[in-house]
DNA sequence: CTATATACATCGTGATACGATGTATTCCAT
DNA sequence: ATGGAATACATCGTATCACGATGTATATAG
């Protein structure tokens, strides 16, 4: 997938991820697998933004005698994804304007 | 609409502004504008890019005493459209993963 | 005992949207 | 005729951001 795509999808998909559940790294990186593949670094990077915007909580646990990081989304979070509901409104147009086949003669 | 959303769509929006007839810039932006707007700055370092990357060509021609640049679209410009259709079948999947609503009780 | 998986973290780089700013011409209303 | 929109193209600096490379540390399986 076009890189500047991902861009639009990556905050709001990291965010999806914990909506229903507190999770940490490595198992958002597998949960989103499926539907977007990313890096740890980029994976970070990304919590550490999403924290600072108030949108996700932190709070460490151990686990098996490791320290993990969980994240619990806040209502600042579940807003930002029905917003990304709005902006989807605004998308469907936009797809068909270019993927429109007009003045194609036979 | 969120700037990196829109990130993902600038490029393949110009694209297929020029799709079905050449076009010159403020045309372009006036024609986008219903479903994205986009600042002069933007669009012409947009079509700058394109236009490195094959994917249209520039020709001058004078229109009422002044010059235009007319863009037309390439092969490769029209091919990125198609990916970008091939993008589209992997964000629906990304869509329905954001916006599901599961373990939602009562 | 060693390699792999798990888990988190930082740094540098390249890409990019956009506001600010600049230049020049045409057209319209006063 | 004169001044101000609108048209038309262009550049620069800045802030944001994804990601590869790299580093640390522990648990588990062969």
């Amino acid at each position: 997938m076009d890189i500047q795509l991902k861009r639009g999808l990556l905050d709001v998909c990291v965010l999806a991820a914990i909506k229903n559940e507190d999770s940490y790294g490595y198992q958002i990186i597998k949960d989103m697998k499926p539907y977007l593949e990313l890096s740890e670094s980029t994976l970070y990077t990304i919590l550490k933004r999403l924290e600072t915007a108030d949108m996700l909580t932190v709070r460490s646990a151990e686990h098996g005698g490791r320290l993990r990081k969980y994240y619990h989304i806040t209502g600042k979070g579940l807003a930002r994804i029905e917003e990304f509901r709005d902006d989807w409104k605004e998308i469907l147009p936009i797809y068909q304007f270019i993927t429109r086949e007009e003045a194609e003669h036979e």
